[in-house]
DNA sequence: ACAAAACATGACAGCGCTGTCAAAACGGAT
DNA sequence: ATCCGTTTTGACAGCGCTGTCATGTTTTGT
């Protein structure tokens, strides 16, 4: 029929390089030198099923001559799932979720998969903004911890038509999927604990928790857990700004302006704050636990290699990374995966209370 | 010949949601609503150049109501170039990585772009494959903080196509731009410091550094700068594992079956060990810096909150991140870039030594 | 009022790959 | 030699979008 097409070849292959670089080879390229068609080198190339041990041989000698590499874009929009997860994040500087993204990263990578990172700084608009962005690349997954998401944001996960699983507290029903744990009930076993120990003058400090939903549900946790006992909060400290060391160091010297020591315990919004409040104590010369009892949260190593081993609440992040991951992997194969995980956490009685 | 087919339409429209879930809207779909050509809503989408405000105002409305989300695998795969940008590090474990990769991703964030992520765990193989596997993204850009790469790995990297940064040292020539400091004078600059402090017993403790190239090139330095001054390493200590506080508890206790106390200075591979001997100084009833000093690298929040702040190597972390992404970003807008940048470093003398 | 320029829109082809279906090649059994 | 079932290969169309070029449609100048 009519077949007005008289150019055959699309492309000029008189040389090897068109334009300098060798720009990079096709799969067409690659059929072409192995003597098959471009289909027959698609399937050699993946798997290689359906395919003889012959052409499957010379096609994976011309690939490897042409130095040819995939253009899984190509791949993903023409039939496949893509391999990219998307991982909403809304900090990088607590060592939490560089672990969660440790964990996560690992056990996608070996399935193939790979994290398209969005880092929200705990801010709802920005977490909506990169969640639209990221899943414009089509992830065939997505990972978010949440920083009091938006309207907008839930509505996009819900509709996002992948896995969605969120991180970090599983109190809050899930959208899709959740790994975690209780942080109210982490928060609750702090509160019994430092009560078991005889502790009734009991303060908080935290960093600015203002759109860090979990650190707001354990405080939450701590205060329903203490007012159980009839115990209210002796003081609260909250600073500005991510968690860390030195903030920690800056806010228990706040609170001691406010309250004496001298069977007064404090709980942290997070380890590393605690470690900053007991710098603070040896050089103001305070004895811990004795005039000041310090509790962290998520069991960091830090805490626990400090001379005074930190009271804390282990939290198993490479492990909830790793679980998310999992359920997402699950979720690609077909299978069922349960809504909710919950990893636990564990009340570690250090030497501070 | 007979063309045999007789479907016009290749989707059914007839329904909104053809199985449960809203499927995803395509342009086509925007424009047919908009009552304008596919092209036409393209262009009104992005940016809007060339395209009538009343226009515009329909698409954007349409695409609203449709609730569409752009695919960009399409998008890249059609013209553009790509919006993501491979990040490939040696570990997340190492605060240092978690910090250059938040500035990273700030910035790339900033320009609309994102990090797909790729961890080596200081494994060259591992660190070739992941190259493989992200360039099959066709990504606009790699950053790496390279991990003994593998011959294949910089035949990759030079032959991607695409800008390439190396970051954290400078010293090695890069393949095609190089962000971070000179390891190797952060070393002699630490060398040359505990010298002119008076000390002449000097020894090291580090990590598994067998894969990592900027410890072993800082050690070099370290080794170097004492030499100049006719001065050996008293002891080495390296420890198998990431770099931790822990670690560096375990290390420096070994350290000390070997060597004496008493003018001993003590170099480690990274702040985190140096924290970890101090603990262990501390439970030991050692004075430092009287009986033991310590000097880190990084310049690590932990360290400066320490009750005596910790001698180190200050580096420029978020702002590697920053200028990489910067560099990258410039070179997609076709602009020219230094080869090499230098961050520099600052020695922090703290009162550890 | 008419040509020239400026703007707005659209048709078409194709990015590189994979799903579907159909054809060819091969092997063994009769 | 013939037939049937299995293996291996290929043709075709299309994923959703954007570049290029061509075609309207307005505006401006004289």
């Amino acid at each position: 029929m009519g077949s007005d097409s008289p150019v055959i070849f699309g492309r000029d292959m008189s040389t090897d390089s068109p334009q300098g670089g060798d720009s990079r080879p096709t799969l067409a390229e690659v059929a072409r030198t192995a003597g098959v068609s471009e289909i027959t080198a698609s399937r050699a190339l993946r798997g290689g099923t359906h395919v003889a041990r012959r052409t499957l041989e010379k096609v994976e000698a011309a690939a490897r001559a042409l130095n040819y590499v995939p253009n899984r874009l190509a791949g993903t929009l023409a039939g496949g799932r893509s391999r990219q997860v998307a991982v909403v994040l809304p900090s990088l500087s607590n060592s939490v979720f560089a672990d969660v993204l440790n964990g996560l990263e690992t056990h996608l990578e070996q399935a193939g998969h790979h994290p398209i990172l969005g880092v929200s700084n705990y801010d709802p608009d920005h977490e909506e903004r990169l969640v639209a962005d990221l899943l414009s690349w089509r992830p065939a997954g997505l990972v978010i911890a949440p920083a009091a998401s938006t309207v907008a944001t839930r509505r996009m996960l819900a509709g996002a038509g992948v896995p969605v699983v969120e991180i970090m507290d599983i109190d809050p029903a899930p959208i899709d999927m959740a790994v975690g744990l209780s942080q109210r009930a982490a928060g609750r076993a702090m509160a019994h604990y430092l009560i078991g120990r005889g502790y009734r003058k009991i303060a908080y400090v935290g960093h600015d928790i203002s759109t860090d939903p979990r650190a707001t549900t354990r405080l939450d946790g701590l205060v329903q857990g203490l007012s159980e006992a009839e115990i209210k909060l002796a003081a609260t400290v909250i600073l500005p700004g991510p968690s860390s060391v030195p903030l920690g160091r800056e806010a228990v010297a706040r609170l001691l302006q406010e309250v004496e020591p001298g069977g007064l315990a404090v709980c942290f919004s997070n380890d590393d704050m605690a470690v900053g409040a007991m710098f603070h104590a040896l050089d103001a010369g305070l004895n811990v636990p004795g005039d000041i009892a310090l509790a962290g949260f998520n069991g960091l190593a830090i805490g626990q290699a400090l001379p005074l081993p930190l009271t804390s609440v282990a939290s198993r992040r490479d492990e909830i990374g790793a679980l998310a991951a999992k359920a997402l992997l699950a979720r690609f194969a077909g299978e069922d995966v349960a809504r909710v995980q919950d990893v636990g956490f564990r009340l570690i009685p250090g030497a501070t209370t």
